[in-house]
DNA sequence: CATTACCTGCAA
DNA sequence: TTGCAGGTAATG
């Protein structure tokens, strides 16, 4: 799933219904992988009885602060989703996380692919995983000045370059191709390249993208849904990404898709022209 | 920078 | 059967 937008939604639903609630205990962790760290012997043993006092996001992490100063940062990658469920819920063969609640409701983490990560983090484990990412592209920290030095300090091909979450965080592949578009720019141009006309309209084209991805409750291409189950209807919005053959809704081109750093992209050839860098 | 790895399911 | 998928880390 899960880029800025879903893992804003995917938090803020867990939070609205497990803040307050303390984890009794684990009661199903059948995919040992998923817990980076620490041990995890340890990680069971420190996360019975800890308050969920917040719910928040670093990046593309959820971070539920829990008491005496531990964090617990989760990690959806490709395919997981966490949900709240009832006392008689039974996980199925993907929900390879269970976290029993005080009430008797529980969390399940469920991914298919196994690529979910979790960690319990102390305040230093928090600082660092903070500053492992890059600048949260909804703040006010996030300029288009500040996007300027960045495409300048690190040139690349600006999508490749967007995807690098230790510069911006949350951007993955969808909000990526979205936001090009938005800002009429060609996957492949090199960021240094752009000059300050489309470094604004490309600061203002990923706010836009991750916007409405919000608006819209993120988007599920299969797996993703928040944390009451729900999934998002923001695919419905999308206007190059997984559009490849259908009109540009800005002039009528089929989107092309190619392929930039191993990843699917689309584009509208029309649109965003490829530049003499 | 490109390639490979990590996993599984699904569409072509 | 092959290739592809919302992410990221590790390896040449």
């Amino acid at each position: 799933m899960p880029e800025l937008p879903e893992v804003e939604h995917a938090a803020r639903s867990l939070g609205e219904q497990i803040v307050g609630r303390t984890i009794v205990a684990v009661t199903r962790l059948d995919w040992e992988r998923m817990v980076e760290t620490p041990a995890v012997d340890q990680f069971l043993d420190l996360i019975q009885g800890r308050v969920v006092r917040a719910a928040g996001r670093r990046a593309k992490w959820i971070v539920l602060t829990l008491d005496d100063g531990w964090s617990l940062a989760l990690h959806l990658r490709m395919s997981g989703s966490l949900t709240v469920h009832g006392p008689a819920a039974e996980p199925d063969a993907y929900t390879h996380l269970v976290l029993l609640l005080d009430d008797g409701r529980q969390v399940f983490f469920h991914d298919t692919r196994k690529f979910g990560r979790a960690r319990l983090l102390d305040a230093a484990g928090l600082a660092a995983l903070d500053s492992a990412h890059g600048v949260e592209p909804l703040t006010d920290a996030f300029t288009p000045e500040l996007l300027a030095a960045l495409l300048r300090r690190y040139n690349a091909r600006i999508k490749p370059l967007l995807l690098n979450g230790r510069l911006i965080a949350g951007i993955g592949n969808i909000y990526a191709d979205e936001a090009l578009w938005n800002a009429q720019i060609h996957p492949l141009r090199q960021s240094a390249s752009l000059s300050d006309e489309e470094v604004a309209r490309l600061h203002s084209g990923i706010r836009l993208a991750l916007l409405q991805g919000l608006e819209h409750g993120g988007s599920t291409l299969r797996d993703y849904r928040n944390g009451y189950g729900v999934a998002g209807s923001n695919q419905n919005h999308f206007k190059v990404y997984g559009r490849a053959g259908a009109p540009c809704p800005r002039c009528g081109t089929p989107i092309e898709k190619i392929v930039v750093a191993q990843r699917g992209t689309h584009l509208c050839p029309y649109c965003q022209p490829i530049a003499v860098d």
